[in-house]
DNA sequence: ATTGTGCTGTGACCCGGATCACACTGGGGT
DNA sequence: ACCCCAGTGTGATCCGGGTCACAGCACAAT
């Protein structure tokens, strides 16, 4: 809960931010693109000053072994921000940036920045928030990794998914047809495809959640809040 | 190698504009302190919008889930920050900062932070920049853990804190003699102290590390680099 | 001298989850 | 109609490293 909220408040605080810059000069010098699905945004090691705002679609954020074994760091959606941190720091692609889905969005350059900080009072410390509270989720991740296991990792994974990019229907169920497959679950919670596999069969047959073909049909809420343990990350408590 | 010299520019960006910054007003504003080994400096889930400019000493960073296992997620030093972010996003703390030895330094406010945005141009940008290396460290610390195995990660580990605390010899070997106990070493990298014994004892008979009651003498470092298999993290490789 | 208290050293055992090796399914493409 | 390929479903096996249960060992406090 704290994680998917977090989230929400960063991506509309700097949404908002950057179309009333838009109002401005930046809308000219934002060039607008569509990628195609599958696509490679900037690959990790590279250099780069560009950042891409997400106006609809799914950028992946992963990183690759040589042996092949992949993590997802992050799935990004409309208003969200992609590459910044090269931009910001000058440093090379820290990871590598995919569309999962076709995309459209707008890039800037560390210039178009720049003037964007210089013009609005109030941009630099919308940034800093933002990125603050973007390290506060990072770290939350770490954690989990270290002391949590792997059921509970899974449910905690599919409660933020889920927030993200889940639909609510009017009978309280969430539907989830973004078409993350089994192993992108499994590189995003640090799993196998095999267990994230055998934990879904379990919880289907537990009732808590059905499937339909490529997308996942959460039934019971509270219950994978439960199997998520809430109380850790929370704030609530001594 | 990565890692240390990100954490090193930190260091020094922030921490030099701080004190330039202290050229005005700040160093009135800024209240001095000094804390006793041990005592904890705020804790995890409170309210607080101070931040601690660390003059000596070290500040841990940890998280304590409620069956006492614990993740260390930093050890800070002089000319490091903590507390930055519950100031910059008004969010409870994430985590407990703990003394770990004497340490003296001086605290801001969120108001006095303001003032220093406010008055240097450059500010805003330093921050910014510092916190997206943070983030970038931070963001490696979770592939780490999801891709390398114990070894490899206390390998790195080793590398990382000497490179924050080890005093390099004039023949090649560095000591590390902080009084970082072996079930320190297993809550940063996530090992428990058994297997930081075991790992150690090892390296030891191998010949690339010796001991000295409490203090740590790597005296292979290539050896150690070579067991942290370096190109995984690294930029430099296609 | 004696009893803590915290760190280190080591063996024995166990278990979560990775890995391997399959079979099965349902679209798309040609 | 066919193959292909990406995803799914499941058992068998293996192993890294956690946990448990000790035994030393140094140093502080009384």
């Amino acid at each position: 809960m704290t994680g998917q909220d977090t989230q929400q408040r960063f991506k509309s605080v700097l949404y908002d931010a950057l179309n009333r810059a838009s109002a401005s000069d930046m809308r000219n010098r934002a060039k607008p693109v569509h990628l195609p699905a599958r696509r490679l945004i900037f690959g990790m090691g590279t250099e780069g000053d560009t950042m891409l705002v997400i106006d609809t679609g799914r950028v992946e954020i992963s990183i690759t072994a040589e042996d092949g074994r992949r993590t997802i760091l992050a799935q990004l959606g409309p208003g969200e921000i992609v590459g910044e941190m090269a931009l910001l720091d000058g440093a090379p692609r820290s990871a590598d940036a995919t569309a999962a889905t076709d995309v459209t969005g707008r890039f800037f350059t560390r210039a178009d920045i720049a003037a964007f900080l210089r013009n609005d009072p109030d941009a630099a410390m919308i940034v800093i928030t933002a990125l603050s509270k973007r390290l506060r989720t990072t770290n939350s991740h770490i954690v989990d990794h270290m002391l949590s296991d792997g059921p509970t990792r899974l449910a905690r994974l599919l409660m933020r998914v889920l927030g993200d990019w889940g639909k609510p229907q009017p009978d309280g169920s969430h539907i989830l047809d973004q078409g993350f497959s089994q192993s992108d679950l499994g590189d995003m919670a640090g799993l196998s495809r095999e267990t994230v596999n055998r934990l879904i069969r379990k919880w289907e047959e537990a009732g808590h959640l059905t499937r339909d073909g490529a997308s996942l049909v959460v039934r019971d809420l509270p219950a994978l809040v439960q199997l998520a343990q809430v109380e850790l990350n929370g704030v609530g408590k001594a």
